[in-house]
DNA sequence: TTGTACGCGTTATCAT
DNA sequence: ATGATAACGCGTACAA
C-alpha cells in the first residue's frame, strides 16, 4: 500500500504539501495540486485512516449492539443506522449480544479500544456494569427501542406499555368483553412487562373481567410460542373472542394453531400482533397490528449520536407513536 | 482516556513493560505484573487499537458489502459471519450498497481507508472496477452468494441454476405438465438469470413444452411482484396447474392473490418457493420450497476470509447443497 | 528483568 | 507556497 511518502516523492514535494492538498488546506500552488493528484491517482493512494484516527481523535466509526441479527425488526433498524451513519462520513460495526450479559461486556470492551465515536445500544437492559464502562470512556451513548429509568441517557423508542394499551382497547371498542393475550417472554423488559401491562390496564380501566391465566406467556416472541400458547390459552378459555399478541411472529403461529383446531379468524376468534412485519400483508387473513417506525428510529437514534459527537451534548429522549394498521384479523362484534 | 503512559507511570515501570504483560510477552516478575495489572483496573485502562493497528498493519476488521440489509436472507447470512468474525477477535463493518455502483465504489474506498483485514462482497455482480481497487490494495476478498466467472477469487454460495432445475424436476416428479415460473428481475445475474435457466432446462429435459409467457418477470423479487406476476400469468395460461417462484417472498404474494381470485392452493395451482423464509412455516398453506443453509454460508465465508488473512493463500470456492423442503403447497398430480 | 528510543502514517506547528 | 519535525499511542529491537 502506497504511503503519503511515496506520493511525496512521486510527486516531488514534502508529505506537509501533499497532506495539504489532500485536506484542502490551501497554501500551495495549481500546479503542484495537479502534479499530488497525479502522484495519487497513479499510485492508487488512499490516506490511512488508522494513522489518522490516531492524531484525529476520531475514527468515524460509530457500534451497534443488538440482541439478535435475524429478525425483520433489528434488520430494518439496523438499515436505516447505517444509512444515516454512512450520509455522515462514519461506518458502523455491528455486533450481536444475544442478550448475553459477557458478550456484551466483550463486545464493549472491544468498541472502546477500537476507539469508536459513539455507540448505539438496543433492545435490551442497560445494566450498571455496561454503563459505567461507556461512561468512563467518555463515548457518547444512545438507547433504541429500550431506556433507562435511573440513568441519563438519551433514548428513542415508542411507548410500548401505551401501544399495547391501545391494541386492548381496539378490541373493546369492537365489541370484546372476553380478551386474552399472548405474551412472550414476561420477564422481559422490553417487549415483555409494559406489554402486559398496557394489556392490563385497558382491561382494567374499561371494567373487564380478568384473571391471571388469560395470558398465557411463553419463552420467546417466535411464532411457536405464539402457537403453544393459543392453545394452552383456548383450553382454559374457550370462551376468549379476541386475543392480543405481544408480537406479530406470536399472532401468526397463533393463526397456523387456529386453523389446526378448525377455529376461524376472525369469525370465531380476533387477533392483533405488534410489529407490523411485512408479511402481516398476505397472512391469512391479513394481520391487524401495531407499527413502530422502526426504520426511522434507527435513523432519529442514529442522528442522535452523532450529533452528540459533533458536541451537541445530551440529546433529548424522543418517544415516537405507534399506530394500528388495519387489516382483516379483528372482527366487529355485535 | 488513559493512555500507555498513564498506566506505566502509576505502576512505576516503563511503557515498554506495561506493552509486555499487556501481550504476554514474559520477560516481568510478578511482582511488576501485578504492580501494572492494578494500575490499568484503577485507571480502566483499554489499549488503543488505533494506535496497535498503525503498528501491526491489523485492524482486526473485515467488511461486508450487502445490497441490502431488510432481508431475512441476507438478516441470516450476516448474523453467521458475525458470529465467526468475532469468534476470532474481529469485527464486522457492515455497508449496504443497494446494488449502486456508485455507492459500493464509495465503500470500497472507505474499507481501504479504514485498512480492514479483509473483505466479503454479497449477492451481486463483482465489476471489474470493484475487483481491480481490492486487488491494488492486497486485501483478501471472499464472495458470498455470487461469483465471478473470470476473475480469481474464491467464492461461497449454492448452484441456483441446479436448485430451480431440481425445484422444477419436484413438480415434474408430481405429475404436473403445466408449469409455470414466476421469476423477479431477468436481468440479475444471481438470483434472475440462473433460476429461469434451471426452469428451462429442466422442461427441456423432460420434453415439456413451454413458451416464454409461462414466465412472467417483474421488477423485484417481493410479494407484490409475485401476486402481480401470478395474475398476469394465469389470464394468460389459465390452465397452468403448477409455479416455480424465484423467490418465497413472490411465492407468498401469489398464494396471496390466488386466494383473493378463488383459486386454491394447492389443490387447484401448486407452488414451489425459494429461500425457506421461517414464515414458510406458517403461511396457509405452509410452503414448500429450496432451502439454502445460509447461515452456514455466511460462516464458512467468514472463515475462508480470516485464513486467507492469516496467510492461507487463496482458498478453494465451495458450493453448498440446496435442499427441497417438503411442505404443503405441492400436490401431487394422477 | 527492565528501560530507551525508533517507527507505524498522518496532521499540525513551526520555520523558510 | 513549501518543508522539516514534533506529536498521536503503541510494539519492539536494543541496550543496560
Amino acid at each position: 500500500m502506497a504511503t503519503i511518502k511515496d506520493v511525496a516523492r512521486a510527486a516531488n514535494v514534502s508529505i506537509a504539501t501533499v497532506s495539504r492538498v489532500l485536506n484542502n488546506k490551501s497554501g500551495f500552488s495549481e500546479d503542484t495540486r495537479k502534479a499530488v493528484e497525479e502522484a495519487i491517482e497513479e499510485l492508487g493512494y488512499v490516506p490511512n485512516g488508522v494513522a489518522r484516527g490516531l492524531i484525529s481523535k476520531r475514527t468515524n466509526t460509530i457500534g451497534l449492539l443488538v440482541p439478535a441479527l435475524s429478525s425483520m425488526l433489528v434488520s430494518e433498524m439496523v438499515s436505516g443506522i447505517e444509512r444515516i451513519v454512512h450520509e455522515q462520513g462514519s461506518s458502523l460495526i455491528v455486533c450481536h449480544t444475544e442478550s448475553n450479559g459477557k458478550k456484551t461486556m466483550q463486545y464493549l470492551q472491544l468498541l472502546l479500544a477500537k476507539q469508536v465515536d459513539g455507540i448505539i445500544f438496543t433492545s435490551g437492559v442497560l445494566l450498571q456494569e455496561y454503563y459505567q464502562m461507556i461512561e468512563r470512556s467518555g463515548i457518547p451513548l444512545v438507547l433504541l427501542s429500550t431506556e433507562s429509568l435511573h440513568l441519563p441517557v438519551p433514548s428513542v423508542k415508542v411507548n410500548d406499555r401505551l401501544a399495547s394499551f391501545h391494541a386492548t382497547e381496539y378490541m373493546i371498542q369492537h365489541g370484546h368483553k372476553k380478551i386474552g393475550m399472548i405474551s412472550g417472554n414476561r420477564n422481559d423488559m422490553i417487549a415483555g412487562v409494559p406489554r402486559v401491562e398496557g394489556f392490563r390496564m385497558a382491561l382494567s380501566s374499561h371494567q373487564i373481567h380478568f384473571e391471571e391465566s388469560m395470558i398465557a406467556s411463553h419463552r420467546g416472541f417466535s411464532y411457536i410460542d405464539g402457537a403453544t400458547a393459543f392453545r394452552k390459552l383456548m383450553t382454559d378459555h374457550p370462551d376468549i373472542t379476541a386475543i392480543v399478541a405481544a408480537s406479530d411472529d406470536m399472532a401468526l403461529g397463533m393463526i397456523s394453531e387456529a386453523f389446526k383446531m378448525g377455529i376461524k379468524i376472525p369469525e370465531q376468534v380476533s387477533v392483533i400482533g405488534y410489529d407490523n412485519i411485512p408479511i402481516c400483508n398476505v397472512s391469512i387473513p391479513p394481520l391487524t397490528t401495531i407499527s413502530q417506525p422502526v426504520a426511522k428510529m434507527g435513523e432519529v437514534a442514529a442522528k442522535m449520536v452523532l450529533d452528540m459527537i459533533h458536541g451537541d451534548e445530551k440529546q433529548e429522549s424522543v418517544v415516537f407513536p405507534h399506530e394500528i394498521i388495519e387489516r382483516q384479523s379483528v372482527k366487529k362484534m355485535n
